[in-house]
DNA sequence: CAGTGGTCTAGACCACTGC
DNA sequence: CAGTGGTCTAGACCACTGC
């Protein structure tokens, strides 16, 4: 067994059971866990950190949720020895780009505020003669485009605007404005791209394109926000972690 | 505040935590409890039912992952007011389609067992000189073709053959030979159909394919199956409900 | 202020696996 | 048989929210 040396700081704000799934996540890519490699014991790695048990469960709930880790009743608890693939997390496309190093360009092409079409209405459970701003962006990245995107959000929020919508996600102005989205039902399919598409994304008419619907909510469960967004099938995936339940 | 009437029974195998999930989850898919609706306390609702704080709160854990409830501190829990949407699970497209009471239709149009390709082999981490099986499936329902489905498989599996590969799903076979298969990496995204897909899939050639390729591990962490899958776009789409962490 | 969810403790008993 | 993860109890203290 190799020396794990995970270590908590109990003084720290972060939770414990956060630190130590960090730890182990650490270990995991830095190789000091190797892959199919067995963990010791809930129990003795909870008395190595003088942790309680359940508290020290937690921290491996969370790994075995993203699919790192696997426990087997009776026998142990191992490391995956797939390949580990980073999912999908509820983050803007903005945020993904920038966290993976990458500068995205956003051109507004539409932008308006007004009375909601029935369907939005319907989709974002909106009383009647509710207004929600509509807007259509295409995001490049390195002179590249990517993505062709439209979307809906309800209400009135004084930090939506075509100009800060070109230099800020989407989500980054609802976080700035107070709306925190907690929890988004997507789909993801495929179509080909028509001349408009095609033109604004720079590929071939009838090239494939990735489509994702949309629709998120808030930490009220509100309904706030729905789009339809396309990608160029040669640039973009959406990746997925499943864990049996 | 409307009569829940969660009920559990301490005498079931199922556990607890579980029983309390599918109560509520019950509850929300036949209007006991409306969206947006606020649920009572942790603490009410575990006196109520006579269990401890954290068996209920693991109960609801398990909606929130879902996307179904939503949490605040200081605040309460509420049902979540948005579209709630069926997430895909780590389950075959045969299971999903019987699942939801379609008939599905596989016809095997390539099957082999031999050496694995270089490439195989590196993403199922085999070892040197190992053998897969090979298998190219055209899967329909009612009578329309859905799926072109190439997969590779590690090992020697008694219960894989062409005949039964008609009549079963492929996780189904493997669960039946004592491999469970518990996490899985997917990339999803999109292309058009060439000549020969187009031919089996039933579509026009250049219509828009979505594409799936996993790699599945069984409950030691091993790798276990890889491959690729086409689905018409016109009738498929992957749904994942996100939530923030 | 009272009430909520977030975190944590220190146990218990059990089913299951591998020897 | 000893050891593992799965489930469950009965609390504790805290940060945060809305009044």
């Amino acid at each position: 067994m190799p020396s794990l040396d995970l270590r908590v700081d109990r003084n720290s704000p972060v939770p414990l059971y956060r630190q130590v799934a960090s730890g182990i996540e650490a270990a995991i890519h830095d190789g000091r866990l190797a892959r199919g490699q067995r963990l010791e014991s809930e129990l003795a790695l909870a008395a190595t950190l003088r942790l309680s048990r359940p508290t020290m469960r937690q921290a491996m709930d969370e790994l075995v949720r993203q699919g790192l880790l696997v426990r087997k009743r009776g026998v142990g608890t191992q490391v995956v020895a797939g390949p580990i693939r980073r999912a999908i997390d509820l983050t803007s496309l903005f945020d993904d780009l920038t966290g993976s190093g990458r500068t995205p360009a956003t051109e507004v092409t539409s932008f308006s505020h007004g009375p909601a079409a029935p369907q939005i209405q319907d989709t974002l459970q909106l009383p009647p003669r509710s207004t929600v701003y509509h807007v259509i962006r295409l995001r490049s990245v390195g002179g590249e485009p990517l993505s062709l995107m439209e979307n809906w959000i309800a209400g009135t929020i004084p930090g939506i605007t075509p100009a800060l919508l070109e230099v800020n996600g989407l989500y980054g102005l609802l976080r700035g404005a107070g709306i925190n989205l907690r929890v988004a039902s997507q789909s993801i399919g495929a179509t080909t791209s028509d001349a408009r598409q095609a033109g604004l994304l720079g590929v071939t008419p009838g090239s494939a394109l990735v489509t994702m619907q949309r629709t998120a909510s808030d930490d009220n469960g509100r309904a706030i926000e729905t789009g339809r967004h396309l990608y160029r099938a040669d640039s973009y995936t959406f990746d997925v972690t499943l864990v049996q339940r």
